[in-house]
DNA sequence: GATGAATGAGTCTTCATTCAT
DNA sequence: TATGAATGAAGACTCATTCAT
């Protein structure tokens, strides 16, 4: 029983439904997907739903991004690149590698609260049904952590030589592994504050990052 | 045209299809189920494939579980316990912290190369589409780590003080994802030994507990 | 070797299979249901036969009904209000109270004779299988007698005094099913004509009627 | 997930589970079915329920009675009988037409009030799915009401002439119909004590039954 | 550029019924 | 004789996707 369209989001977005520029169709659909997809996750989200909380027809959404699993990646895409953007400016802002660290681990958490659905949708990316989202979403998450270290690094002149390679690329996935986890348990507590976790984590990984790069540092 | 039942998994087994005590066929069908979970996810798999590759006809399959739901935490819950037992066993053998945390990660990164498709189970549980199994596979998780440090702390004698409670659950979730994530990684690096896996993470992870555990410590 | 659509019945309804105006096709379903439902009662009638019969494809049926009991319901629905207008019309049309009952009866039986597909419906949601249209059904079969009682009292002036209130409501209900019951019978005996019927039902119940209703306006 | 088959109603039945006389299981799984159709209507109930109740394997109830269908079959014949017994029996008590119908009627709503289930069975059969029973079940109200009327008219020396036989057929349903309907509502009613009920219908049916018998002696 | 209408394939689940022991 | 194990067929329902307007 077909349900009556109601107040789709589009009016928040400032746009009538109907004639609409491309562009800004796009986008707004988008921040219509991040946000069903994070309530949803990707296999109980349905184009059906999303056309209605668009306030647009189904073909629309066909014409703009081909089929759900674009989409979907789609908006991981989108995500990740916002994610990464606020941790670098962080990361920038301090010189000290372990103050680095620290700025990038709270820009994260902050991230996360501020745009709980968006992170949503990045974690459970991990599943995707048909392990096609693995492989994006291993990507940004690689390079989230990629992108601390490096950021951290960036001062240090620390560079992989080429026996430590694996060992960072491992590392650095088991970091983000870390972070991820951690945000998992925030979501259950979240009258901790960013800096809490931030100094948290930090005294976990810390010790053991400086042994990691001093060690790479020797090895070249 | 109807496919051919072809070869079931159930030669596998060592069973004809056919008539089987219950029990055994229970424990084949766990087995297949562990693996087609582990290929498709909880979404992707479907209980007719499931019921295909065991030679059975589907409510055989219902008989024996009731739901795929319920099939599945089944799964997930053989998967964790025996895991955990593996885990456990090793640690016992060591007296030494690092000594214990060193062989409960080499048999964990030892389980999962024996077992790879239950071992998919277990981290794809996190997802499970409508987070039912979210609360079954985080506990799991949870314990996992939990068990480490349990284990690794038992001569330690250090016992979380009330404050430390929160930093501790947090840290401990933090840790299993940083293993969990590391295990995807060795999913496409199979050519690391798990000794070396074992070695990576604690030289990351090491330094940082026994600074934590003595910060307990004293803060009792 | 997939079965051809065959004739749909959509053809009857004069619209070709394809694009047709929604409410147009809502009708046509609820048309094909009616026969459907009347033919094989509630549980007998498959979504997969009203679709085949409808030649429409389910989604079409759920997206109209949303599901098999609520198409259902409306089926019943409708029919019991076309079956009420239609006899109080007629009833409308005298004024003395054994000629309302009169034409009331004949209307009743015209009905079935017209319609005989929705009536089994009407009559056949006694079961319902789960006793959820009981409900409705009880209601629509107690309004039926009712209505042919207030109707012939219209012009009576009797107004149930509180003591005789359960008694009406029952003997109402007696009535119902002493017509419905005759219903059935006629169904096996085609030829006899509606007057008759209502002839011999009258000679049953009026002069009970005209007792109880002396009754009831005596106890005023 | 197979049930556990739990204390079945054999038990109180008298008889172990096991070696058990073929009639007195019959007798047993009767009993039994009679309850479980009662609850839950032909299309509700399931083998496996009425077998698990029983304390029984399925093959065995097959054995019996062939399938669902026969057995619901026997279930209503059976208690149609007894039904047609005890109202029998009440109505040659009596003299009088108008006495005998009275205590007819009496012994009828009594049979339903002790038996409620079974009563269940009887009406349900209305249903049936299939129309299947709808000739065994109709049948069985005909002979009810049928019965009434000939015993009451027993002494009354009324045979009915040719020409008003089919009327005579007609009306005997309505009554039965009558009838069943009035039960309907006693369900939510069961305050009202039988005699009233009974003197209720009488007051309806009494003055036109009087009437069509003196009209049919006439007619002959 | 946008939509209402429609679909085919596939989902989980249940049931009456019957072998083989 | 009685049963545990198994099955084929069907049921309701949902979804991503695409014509025809």
């Amino acid at each position: 029983m077909r349900a009556v369209p109601s107040s789709p989001d589009t009016l928040l977005e400032g746009h009538r439904p109907g004639r609409v520029p491309r562009a800004v169709r796009s986008e707004q659909l988008l921040g219509v997907a991040d946000r069903l997809f994070a309530e949803r996750s990707f296999h109980g989200a349905s184009m059906d739903e999303l056309a209605r909380r668009a306030g647009v027809s189904k073909p629309v959404i066909y014409d703009h991004f081909g089929s759900k699993e674009q989409l979907f990646a789609t908006c991981v895409r989108r995500t990740g690149e916002a994610l990464a953007e606020q941790v670098r400016t962080a990361v920038r802002k301090e010189s000290e590698p372990r103050a680095r660290l620290r700025a990038g681990s709270i820009a994260y958490f902050r991230f996360l609260a501020e745009q709980m659905q968006a992170w949503a949708v990045l974690f459970d990316a991990q599943e995707g049904g048909d392990a096609r989202f693995a492989a994006e979403a291993a990507r940004i998450r690689h390079r989230q952590s990629e992108l601390m270290i490096d950021l951290m690094a960036e001062s240090a002149g620390t560079e992989a030589g080429h026996e430590g390679r694996a060992m960072l690329e491992a590392m650095t996935l088991a970091i983000a592994g870390a972070y991820e986890s951690l945000s998992l348990w925030w979501r259950e507590h979240p009258e901790v504050p960013p800096e809490q976790l931030a100094d948290w984590i930090l005294d976990l990984l810390w010790p053991g990052l400086e042994g990691l790069m001093t060690q790479l540092a020797a090895s070249r």
